[in-house]
DNA sequence: CCTTTTACCTACTATGTCAATAGGTTTTTA
DNA sequence: TAAAAACCTATTGACATAGTAGGTAAAAGG
């Protein structure tokens, strides 16, 4: 299940997206808007600005804001980047030791053909897509 | 991501169906094979029977069986029994209080349309599909 | 009847993740 | 120099995961 990470980051991307300036917009406006606690969005859009998805900006007039257009970024990258994997099952996770049953599993490739299917989902839309008007 | 319960549960389908005979099949047997702790296991196949996925009979000769014919049950079924929702968020799991956001929310549509891509997906499979030979 | 084999049952536990909260420091602009 | 903002470290309560431990009940075979 997608946690509250990824789901806020996507709000938090949104948001940016549907209030661009060529400004910085400070958190407490997003969160604000979005009624999430502001606190717990300083630790999300710190992973976003490492993951390259925001730049920020300390200080008065600070804040955040996209470095790319809306329809430059896909979903899936963002939810990627805080959820770590979009994998379904451990075995196809990243970095994960390759299963000593791996050749003889009668689910494996189910499961992939699964991630897949997920992968392609999410790639396939853009941020642009979730912003109205 | 689906836990060692679901992926559990479809592994003793799995060897029940392929391993089919008249008679009980031993939970002991199956663990061996699977490379799978019969302790565990034991927690997993009673939420199978009380589910209605197998039938179980104690005593000497005893054991498990599949209760319909391997081509009856579908995967997406075993997965929800085990893991409680196939949903990606919270907002769309059964049971879960309308969000107060629901009809402004901008990400929902895409949840929903993930959600029932997913439950397609995993319904469509029957349990005679990852069974071999 | 008795032993073996099996399911069935209750309880416990270590580890980790989730979803935050708390309180401070640094940076920048007006 | 004061305000506003990001940035940083640490902590917490609740819950889920992935088991383990040790026993009781049921059924069949001899």
């Amino acid at each position: 299940m997608i946690s509250t990470k990824g789901r806020y980051a996507l709000r938090v991307m949104i948001d940016l997206a549907e209030n661009e300036t060529d400004s910085y917009i400070p958190l407490k406006d997003i969160a604000a808007r979005q009624g999430i606690s502001k606190k717990y969005l300083e630790i999300i859009v710190k992973e976003m600005v490492t993951g390259g998805l925001l730049t920020g900006a300390s200080g008065k007039g600070g804040g955040y804001k996209l470095c790319r257009q809306p329809e430059e970024y896909n979903v899936g990258e963002i939810l990627e980047l805080m959820e770590g994997t979009l994998s379904s099952v451990a075995c196809l996770a990243a970095g994960t030791n390759d299963c000593p049953r791996k050749d003889a599993c009668q689910t494996l490739p189910m499961w992939s053909e699964y991630d897949e299917m997920v992968h392609n989902f999410f790639y396939g839309k853009k941020l642009s897509d979730l912003v109205k008007g």
